[in-house]
Formats: structure tokens, sequence, C-alpha cells
DNA sequence: AAAACGATCGGAGAGTTCCA
DNA sequence: TGGAACTCTCCGATCGTTTT
């Protein structure tokens, strides 16, 4: 995936309110930017660290500038978090992701299970179904490892209940955790942050959930999932 | 085709509880 | 009674989907 949009390098000077970002250019202006990310970015939004924004180029905005990229130590995050979706199922219609190889169809957003809730992506072929949850992670720990989720998300928890209700079902559930920090190397759950979280994540494991997880490489302006990390569970 | 809606959740500020 | 600690409510921007 191309980032399909100019894109301005800048240094991250704060997140506050939830949308907005600030971030300092060259000439010293600060642009308040859009920030797409729901969590807390723990670990992310770093004082000073380089920011690449893109430039939507939209007039009814009113932020013309979304924060996409923050790099920090030579570690490249991308903070977007509308983007892993996508970013999955390029990955799969490619081939990358090879446990999900082979399905006919691929659609996003569907709804389902008991709690109105949406599934990321929904692949078919014939009466088989295929449930992926895909979830943005950039939550540092030590050495290389890195966690998900950065703040307590209830939704999350969610969804994996409903990925449990469709193992259930007799069809087939898979939670990609996208891991958008390049230098990541293995990933693991923040029990720390969200200890129920974490819980319900192994349970879903054992009942069958797929939990597999991908790191995104970052060249700018392309994105791509690529390689496959290993997941550990053992808390 | 345009408008409305739902998903996303930290943070601010208001409101409440509790204890010394 | 003061204030710390906790809970609750609501705001905010964008995008994709659904409704009108």
């Amino acid at each position: 995936m191309k980032i399909n949009r100019p894109l301005v390098r800048g240094r991250f000077l704060r997140r506050y309110k939830r949308f907005f970002a600030d971030i300092e250019l060259d000439s010293g202006d600060v642009l308040t930017v859009h920030c797409p990310n729901s969590g807390s970015m723990k670990g992310c939004a770093i004082e000073g660290a380089w920011a690449w924004i893109s430039d939507s180029e939209n007039p009814k905005r009113k932020l013309r500038y979304t924060l996409e990229i923050i790099e920090h130590k030579d570690e490249k995050i991308c903070v977007n978090t509308q983007r892993p979706n996508g970013l999955v199922e390029e990955a799969i219609m490619s081939g990358v992701i090879q446990e999900l190889n082979g399905y006919e169809t691929i659609k996003r957003e569907v709804r389902y299970g008991d709690e109105n809730s949406r599934i990321d992506l929904l692949l078919s072929t014939g009466d088989s179904m295929c449930f992926v949850e895909v979830k943005n992670v950039t939550l540092p720990g030590e050495n290389g490892l890195v966690r998900f989720p950065d703040s307590v998300t209830t939704r999350g928890t969610k969804h994996l209940r409903e990925l449990m209700t469709m193992i259930k079902a007799g069809h087939r559930s898979v939670l990609v955790f996208c891991v958008s920090r390049t230098e990541a190397q293995e990933f693991a759950p923040a029990a720390d942050i969200d200890p129920i979280y974490a819980e319900t994540l192994i349970k879903a494991h054992k009942m069958g959930v797929e939990v597999i997880a991908y790191r995104l490489e970052i060249e700018l302006p392309t994105l791509k999932i690529k390689t496959r990390i290993p997941v550990n569970l053992d808390l």
C-alpha cells in the first residue's frame, strides 16, 4: 500500500483530545493535524520524534493533514489505525499471509455475531467462512517485544467473544495482529494494561481462534505487511 | 447524491464518595 | 469540612456504511 498523498516531515510535539496532534515543521510553524488513533499511543507519542504527516488536499476537512508515521531511533511506527485493515486485506490477496490463502471472496466490515459487531474481513468459499479481526500493534516492550493493547479495550474483548462464538458455530476465526513497528521481533498480550483482554485472548486461542502476528515494513511512501513474527501467549 | 449514523476512546470537567 | 480518589458524561475528526 502506498500512501497516496504528499508526505511532510516534522517533529512530534504532543497528542491531545483524542484526535489532535501538534507537529512542528522545519519552518518552525506548528500544524494541528488529525490523529487517527483511538488508543493511548503509549510508546509512540514521543515528543521530539520525527513525524510524517499526509496532506489530504481536502479543503473540507478541518484538519487537512493526517498523522501517519512516527520515527524514533531508526524505528518507524505506523500510528494510523485506519491502515491495518487495508494492509491485511492486500497481504491476503497477494498471498503474503499464508494462513489465509485460498478463499474465493473477501469482504470488509460485515455485520456478525451476537453483540452488534462488524468483522474486519470475512473470507469465504461457498459455505465455508473465516472471520478475520485485525488489530494494530504499536506498544513497545523489551528486546523487540511488541504488545497489545495499549489501553483497556472492552471492545477488543467483545470482539474476542464474537470470534469464539463463530468458532462454536463451526466457522474459522483468525486474529491478525498487524505489528506496525519495524523493529518488532515478537508479540505478546499486555496483561498489565488489560488483564481481562489478555485472559480472554488466551481463552479464545484455546478454543480454536487462531492468533498470528505479521510485521509491517515501512519504506515511505510504501507500507507492506511482510514477515510473520512469533506470538507468545505464555503469561 | 447527500445526509445521517456508527465506530473509534482519551481527556477534561463535573459530580460523587469516602475518610481523617 | 477539605480534599483525595474515584465515577460519569460528553466532546472531538474522520471514514466507511447505511439511510433518505
